[in-house]
RNA sequence: GUGAGCGUAGCUCAACUGGUCAGAGCGCUGGACUGUGGCUCCAGAGGUUGGGGGUUCAAGUCCCCUCGCUCACCCCA
């Protein structure tokens, strides 16, 4: 079929099948925020584009080359969110949530938007589910929310996620390690690759997350060894209270993250099923964030995980079964049919029936297909004496039994 | 933004160096079995070979352009 108008690029179709899986996987994540205390938010898919500018940060990539911006009628500047964090806390200020008590736990279910070249597991239109603990400093809260995260794992029977995770520090001890990595990198700036030069000077820290020069930058200095007091204590017993929860985790000195407003603790989610992008989620703490966007000084931490590529590693279940049939021949037995399946549904019953005057062989067929338990044929004679066969499709035994929904709900069902 | 690979029926794929190559399997519809599924057999529907241009007596097959897909880089979810 030639198709003229085609889904844009980086966009898909989540058909009935895998759509189901998706539900199923929202559904828990609700669940488990419910237990974990943390309330549902919905925020707006479009932002002023000065929001992300000054949260994720004018010199990250997200900001510098993959947002959708565009102009309003009204010649303002407006921007397709590319990730939650600003829009949340955007949200938080606005809404005065402080007010309610000190501590606000929020998450989100939100679609995203990047303009990236797309491949697996990534897309310029994807659905993230995120989390945001306002209000603690307490290294308990990043160990809550990582918790949280891997608390439904379980639940949906994801396996093999591993937590990789950091602590870059606050802003305070930034300013030593940066100057300490500059120094390192200075000698090792020749052999660099060109996008490690020009982040070298713009981002130095980012350079540490360059996949090509990995290896080169083994004995680089790490961010844990220049972190202030308060710092250092919150890491170290992060790591003690995830080694008490039994999470699993690997402390990676290269891990950074591209966002601009994280502060100490900072972590990912890996999985070694999702290809080259094989981050499921990240994420980390942001204490600095809301002040810095006009509230008071306010601790945060949060994650963001990707649902495309969530889904992508849960096990696809089989279709439920259908409880019942109607097999229709004749016009008369199709109207029957239709008001007794009609009442039947009303009655929570899931029932099907062809309603295309298909051969009694193709409804059979379709019925099977379908993994139909029970068949009811319904003919003129069916009619006449208002009883239609019944037909076991595993044992293939027919009964007769009276059209009436009640008697047919308490057989079937 | 860069690179590589690829675009043939709804799906998965065939078609030697350009010459009945427009096909198969699955799926779909119908029939054999005039009111009974799963198996088998038979038949049918469905494609301007992504689009455009060029080379040629002749092009899915070669060349150019374009669009798209996939994977990787990059980055991240």
């Amino acid at each position: 079929m030639d198709v003229k108008v085609k889904k844009i690029r980086g966009t898909r179709d989540i058909l009935p099948e895998e759509a189901s899986l998706w539900s199923e996987v929202e559904g828990k994540i609700r669940e488990v925020c419910r237990v974990y205390g943390f309330g549902e938010i919905r925020v707006p898919t479009f932002e002023e584009t000065s929001l992300f500018i000054k949260t994720t940060g004018e010199t990250t990539d997200i900001v510098e080359k993959q947002m959708y911006t565009f102009e309003d009628k009204g010649g303002r500047s407006l921007t397709l969110k590319p990730e939650g964090t600003p829009s949340v806390v955007r949200a938080y200020l606005e809404n005065a949530l402080f007010q309610r008590g000190k501590k606000t736990k929020l998450f989100y279910i939100e679609r995203m938007f990047r303009q990236e070249r797309p491949q697996k597991g990534r897309y310029r239109e994807f659905t993230q589910f995120g989390v945001e603990l306002i209000g603690s400093k307490s290294p308990l809260s990043d160990a809550e929310i990582i918790s949280l995260a891997f608390t439904l794992f379980e639940k949906i029977g994801v396996k093999d996620i591993t937590l990789r995770i950091n602590s870059i520090g606050c802003f305070r001890c930034r300013g030593p390690f940066r100057d300490a990595l500059k120094e390192y990198l200075k000698s090792k700036l020749p052999e660099l690759c060109p996008d490690c030069k020009r982040r070298f000077e713009r981002n130095p820290l980012r350079v540490l997350d360059c996949k090509e020069d990995k290896e080169k930058l083994k004995d680089a200095p790490r961010s844990t060894d220049y972190l202030c007091d308060n710092c250092k204590k919150h890491w170290k017993r992060l790591i003690s209270v995830l080694e008490k929860l039994k999470i699993p985790f690997l402390v990676d000195h290269m891990l950074v993250r591209g966002l601009d407003y994280y502060t100490g603790p900072v972590f990912e989610f890996v999985s070694g099923k999702l290809g080259a992008q094989d981050a499921v989620g990240g994420g980390g703490r942001y204490d600095e964030l809301i002040e810095s966007m006009g509230g008071e000084p306010t601790p945060a931490t949060g994650f963001a995980i990707g649902l495309d590529r969530l889904v992508m590693l849960v096990e696809k279940k089989k279709e439920e079964r259908i409880p019942l049939w109607i097999v229709n021949i004749g016009e008369e037995a199709e109207e029957a049919g239709f008001l007794l399946m009609e009442k039947l549904r009303r009655m929570g019953v899931r029932v099907e029936m062809d309603l295309t005057g298909r051969s009694l062989k193709a409804q059979f067929r379709e019925a099977d297909k379908r993994n139909a338990k029970y068949v009811l044929v319904i003919g003129e004679d069916e009619i006449r004496k208002n009883k239609g066969k019944l037909k076991d499709m595993e044992t293939g035994k027919e009964e007769e039994i009276e059209l009436d929904e009640e008697k047919i709900k308490e057989r079937v069902c």
